[in-house]
RNA sequence: GGGCCCGUGGUCUAGGGGUUAUGACGUUGCUCUUACAAAGCGAAGAUCGCAGGUUCAAUUCCUGCCGGGCCCA
């Protein structure tokens, strides 16, 4: 005994700060690598890799920490933990942040020009990124950072993307797609806004077969000419008499039968306009579906640049707004036009030319998935949803699945479609596996093999019939990223580079991720692991939910509801408090301040504060309220604990226990076994939430007290007992606070709780001593009770107390606590 | 409009067909007892969203409604 070898007062974020310095240091990597070499069982997570786009939302943040927290908690049950850090840097948005910054559209850039300024910008916010994850303390793998825009990660997508076009698994086809006709370049459905416009509403009148006049309303004239059907509702007895019968159109047309037929379809709103429907390829989403539905062919309207095709006969070669003036005044002329009116509508536009979209027809690349969703199911039978019922996420998007995936996007900052086509069209060529490729500037590489555009047969090398195709031209079109990202796993699991390895570890045996994602990232990954390998992608597959604003809303740049996460992060440190400006849900401001936050706290927040896969309320007046008192508590132990002179063997149980101590080991096995228990189901929530109450509560509170005077008095044996607890609290502790745990086990015990390998083995569990546990809390409390009643203090003695019979094992100890007399 | 999830003290949350419904924050009273007032020990506070149904028994299961959220149109 003597002084406390904590010398701190309190755990602070300027401690907490240092010690993370210094953590990723020298030790880290050795600290945290991986070993694909290790006889121990090999367990890869498929971290999400996330897309630098200036500050890493909190939400995100807090999901990654408790990725973190898998990856330690499995390295602490022994298994070979590799936690790869990748980061997700291709696409549309930094796309558009370098033309938002260099004020200049893309196509005004050449090619190459754009592609490095894009690299460039993306490397800054890459690092920002890395910083966060630093703070926030991941164990990631991170001098094996992994860019999904490295040559060596496009080479997966390309070769990846050549083994299922050579299966058949991936094909061209003309479909309609949404399309900017300004930024000339299809876009996402994600991509898309809706703006209020006014428009002009035409009650156009056309005249069926048999000479019956009828109107029907649109915004779009100019589309008559792409009409496949008109439709009424089956329900709407004004016009049952039509279905069945052809109608003409009333615009002259070009190369296409000048009229269509009438059917019923549920879609039609009675209400709109006249409640006849004229249905174009494709004036919107619903004339998609329409199309789709009754199997109608579509007629390209509107080309590449905006204007309309022949088939609009006099209006062909106008862009769309003169079409719809000139198809107006052709109506006018011909007395096809009841009445035009102005209408407030809501159009589709996109996100950031403020464009008015079309839909159009493009040939694009398509992944097949319909055939196989029967076989995925079943493969998907086998993985362990956490928590179960978010399965229902992914079954509920298979189900509605009716087309294949698109693909290709007329995007730059993308991985390339690694293909070639011959001169005549009817042979591609395609690169050997491994290479990574520019189509757009490059020729085929060494090795490239040359195959039947249709058949996929293979014709031989390119280099020995370089004569016979002629002249090649290298396909401009690049991929979605989902199609990088959905390699993710087959990329962390060795695939293509590491045979031996990729038997081992795959299925990989975790996948964490977001619910938001799970139709794509997810699905999209389980896609490939059917069609390239026939298994499921997974082990286990981890769905968190998302981080809501303190009221539960989404957290929005609009609604101005956002928390930045280095603010929450770095809440405390120097002496600097926190405060937030968030927009309330009535719209007023609201003001939330805390003093201290920091890494370790908002770990432990967000596992002990909600169950894997519901969404979470993110309030830093809250995290610091319920959670930082947590740590105070856990370190001033460790700080009195610190006092007591640490025995030389805390491996061997001493012979002479005393009841108390078998009582609180007893409680500290049972404890220790549900925690190990919840580390192995990768439940975050329930080892969280048994480590702290124990912790906090009957240990400290009950056990404490009683033995302190024999600790003062220097009992070897009550010492034992308390620094095994404590180092093993810190070490089942660690998965969830790193930094906190590692300093005060390596100040106590010369070792740190992080580099523990081996889950601490279980006290040996006296099931009567036990049973005991309620009745002496009653009993304590019940004495600390009776003396506050007559306002004497917990140190002065007391008499007329009985210890209850069940409790008189303990008696010894009870008396000295309470000073009975 | 469709699908899914969620409604439990003032706030957040656990649980789940059967004694008195879990815990935390907040509120409140007392206490500086040789770790801890950035703490401890107590107390008050809930007809488990509403309405039906199933059942000997519903907060739990079913249906409808209301409210919140997410996703898709």
């Amino acid at each position: 005994m003597g002084t406390p070898k904590i010398t701190d007062k309190r755990w602070s974020i300027d401690l907490e700060k240092r010690i993370q310095e210094e953590h990723y240091g020298e030790s880290y990597s050795t600290r945290y690598s991986f070993d694909p070499a290790s006889k121990k069982e090999i367990f890869v997570i498929d971290t999400p890799p996330p897309y630098p786009s200036g500050t890493w939302h909190i939400g995100a943040v807090a999901q990654y920490s408790m990725i973190d927290v898998i990856a330690r908690s499995q390295r602490l049950l022994g298994k070979e933990v590799y936690f790869p850090w990748g980061v997700d840097r291709n696409g549309i948005n930094i796309e558009f942040t370098v033309e938002k910054k260099t004020g200049k559209k893309m196509r005004t850039f050449e090619r190459g020009e754009f592609i490095d300024i894009c690299k460039e910008t993306i490397e800054e916010y890459t690092q920002a990124m890395r910083e966060t994850a630093f703070r926030v303390g991941l164990s990631c793998s991170f001098e094996n950072e992994y860019l999904t825009d490295s040559p060596e990660y496009r080479s997966v997508t390309q070769s990846i993307f050549v083994d299922l076009f050579k299966q058949g698994n991936i094909i061209e086809d003309l479909r309609p797609n949404i399309y900017d006709p300004v930024e000339g370049t299809t876009i996402a459905d994600a991509e898309v806004q809706r703006i209020s416009r006014s428009t002009k509403l035409c009650d156009v009148i056309w005249e069926t077969e048999d000479g019956e006049k009828v109107i029907i309303t649109t915004t779009r004239p100019e589309l008559i000419c792409a009409c496949g059907i008109v439709l009424v509702h089956p329900e709407d007895s004004r016009y049952s008499h039509l279905i069945g019968k052809e109608i003409n159109l009333p615009l002259p047309v070009y190369g296409r039968s000048p009229k269509v037929l009438i059917k019923s379809h549920h879609s039609v709103k009675m209400e709109f306009g006249s409640g006849v429907l004229m249905v174009c390829s494709f004036g919107d989403q619903n004339d998609v579906s329409v199309f789709r539905e009754l199997g109608i062919d579509p007629f390209v309207a509107i080309n590449l640049k905006g204007e309309m095709t022949e088939i609009s006969a006099p209006l062909s070669g106008l862009a769309v707004i003169e079409a719809r003036k000139k198809a107006i005044e052709i109506l006018d002329q011909e007395n096809k036009l009841s009445s035009i009116k102005d209408h407030e509508q809501e159009i589709p536009v996109s996100e950031r030319g403020n464009n008015p979209v079309e839909i159009i027809l493009l040939k694009e690349w398509y992944v097949k998935q319909t055939h196989t969703l029967e076989r995925m199911n079943e493969l998907i039978s086998d993985i362990n949803f956490i928590p179960p019922r978010n399965r229902q996420f992914l079954d509920d998007w298979m189900q509605n699945i009716s087309i294949d995936w698109p693909i290709s996007r007329r995007r730059w900052y993308h991985t390339e479609v690694p293909i070639w086509y011959s001169a005549d069209g009817s042979k591609v060529v395609v690169p050997p596996s491994g290479s990574y490729v520019q189509p757009w500037r490059d020729s085929p590489p060494e090795g490239s093999e040359v195959l039947d555009r249709e058949s996929k047969e293979n014709l031989g090398l390119y280099e020995e019939m370089i004569d016979q195709i002629g002249e090649l031209s290298g396909e401009q079109k690049v991929f979605d990223t989902w199609m990088d990202s959905s390699n993710s796993n087959l990329f962390v699991s060795g695939y293509g580079k590491d045979q031996e390895l990729f038997k081992r570890a795959f299925p990989t045996a975790l996948r964490p991720q977001g619910k938001e994602i799970v139709r794509t990232w997810l699905y999209y990954t389980l896609l490939k692991s059917t069609l390239l390998l026939d298994k499921p992608g997974f082990s286990n597959v981890w769905i968190d939910g998302l981080g809501m604003d303190p009221w539960g809303r989404k957290m929005s740049k609009s609604l101005g509801n956002g928390i930045d996460a280095n603010s929450v992060l770095d809440c405390g440190m120097g002496g600097r408090t926190g405060s937030w400006k968030i927009k309330g849900t009535e719209g007023k401001q609201v003001h939330l301040k805390a003093n201290k936050i920091g890494s370790e706290c908002f770990r432990l927040w967000k596992a002990c504060d909600a169950q894997v896969g519901d969404d979470f309320h993110i309030n830093p007046e809250e995290i610091e309220a319920k959670y930082f008192g947590i740590l105070t508590k856990i370190f001033n132990v460790a700080r009195f604990a610190s006092q007591f002179d640490v025995p030389s063997d805390l491996d061997n149980v001493p012979s002479d226990l005393q009841p108390e101590d078998q009582w609180i080991l007893s409680e500290f096995g049972q404890t220790m076994s549900k925690v190990e228990e919840s580390w192995k189901n990768i439940d975050i929530y329930n080892a969280a939430q048994t480590i702290k109450n124990f912790s906090t509560g009957v240990f400290p509170s009950h056990w404490l007290e009683m033995v302190k005077s024999r600790l003062y008095d220097g009992d070897e044996v009550a010492s034992w007992t308390l620094h095994r607890i404590v180092r093993d609290i810190l070490t089942s502790l660690s998965p969830i606070c790193p930094f906190f745990t590692h300093y005060l086990s390596t100040t106590l015990y010369n070792q740190s709780s992080v580099d523990v390998r081996q889950f601490p083995d279980v006290m040996p569990i006296v099931s009567e001593l036990l049973d005991l546990t309620p009745l002496l809390i009653e009993f304590n409390s019940n004495v600390w009770k009776i003396k506050k009643d007559a306002g004497i203090s917990l140190n002065t003695e007391i008499s007329d107390v009985s210890i209850p019979e069940r409790l008189h094992i303990l008696e010894k100890s009870l008396i000295r606590m309470h000073r009975i007399i």
